[in-house]
DNA sequence: AATTAGCTCAACCGCTTGATT
DNA sequence: GAATCAAGCGGTTGAGCTAAT
């Protein structure tokens, strides 16, 4: 199959994004929507290729995305789903309204493939297995001139007339935080995370067991027929790790890719993979 | 205060897939 | 059916930041 360049690159621009740029971004698609990457950075007068302007939006700028800290939840289920359904980051994503498929993809390689390692290697020395508290860093502040640029502009929200769908996520909007704030808000969400602990018993969906951090999720997402099937095909599989006799069923979780594998295969019930 | 090591995350690259001609 | 185009996806990289020394 011919393949066409990605873009011509000569005269360009790449690298950062400045945040002259990002507005222009944004002004341009709250107007026209975007329903041509390859000519929007032309119709917009942007010195990029369509494809990073797409990454652009679709990463960083578009108005539904949830910033800040992972939770406790949304780690486990990340977990869960990359159990499921593997590095499908895209697919994981639409699982998680809000968060991109880049960030859960930098949140498994960063820290949670790193903690599921630590684990494992815990349970081989029969260290007692479950889970530890995070040993996460605090999140930096927002760094680029860009976020901060972004964050004091009130305008990043884009309604549906543009041809972009806009969930309902406020939370951590860029429009009311200014660096401080949103340090804080971090911070204060950290220390939620924290006091949660992994040992709060957390399976999911954790709505019940966790209402703050459970707050930040969207509450027609828990109730989604696919979300509560996944659910459902998930707590069968805790529940057999229960029967098996693992003390924990998190940290059984994370024992063995294969055995997961194995009880796909053994189960024959795909129900995980018909919500794709 | 300066330096170093480690971490995070935005952005890029190359490939695949689906639509169109 | 083949060729082309456009968009999407996953892997990888590197700049910038923070914590440790």
């Amino acid at each position: 199959m011919g393949r066409a360049p990605c873009c011509e690159k000569e005269g360009l621009r790449r690298g950062a994004w400045s945040p002259e740029e990002d507005d222009r971004l944004v002004a341009y698609i709250r107007r026209h929507g975007h329903p041509n990457w390859r000519a929007l950075p032309k119709q917009a007068g942007l010195l990029r290729c369509g494809k990073s302007c797409r990454l652009r939006w679709i990463n960083y700028l578009r108005p539904d995305i949830k910033r800040g800290n992972f939770t406790a939840d949304e780690e486990d289920l990340i977990v869960r789903l990359h159990n499921s359904l593997g590095n499908r980051w895209s697919a994981i994503a639409a699982q998680m309204p809000g968060r991109t498929d880049n960030e859960i993809k930098n949140v498994w390689h960063t820290h949670l493939k790193k903690r599921l390692d630590d684990e494992r290697k815990l349970a081989a020395a029969g260290g007692g297995g479950g889970r530890r508290p995070h040993t996460r860093k605090q999140p930096k502040a927002a760094k680029s001139a860009a976020a901060v640029k972004r964050e004091a502009t009130p305008s990043v929200s884009v309604d549906t007339s543009s041809g972009v769908t806009c969930s309902t996520v406020t939370e951590s909007s860029p429009s009311s935080a200014d660096g401080d704030h949103r340090r804080q808000q971090q911070q204060t969400q950290h220390a939620a995370v924290k006091e949660e602990s992994f040992s709060s018993g957390g399976e999911l969906p954790a709505a019940a067991a966790a209402p703050t951090a459970a707050a930040d999720m969207d509450e027609s997402f828990w109730s989604s027929t696919e979300v509560t099937g996944m659910m459902a095909g998930l707590g069968d599989m805790d529940e057999e790790l229960a029967i098996a006799g693992t003390s924990s069923a998190a940290a059984a979780r994370s024992d063995d890719m294969e055995f997961w594998l194995k009880m796909l295969l053994e189960s024959g019930d795909m129900r995980d993979l018909a919500v794709l």
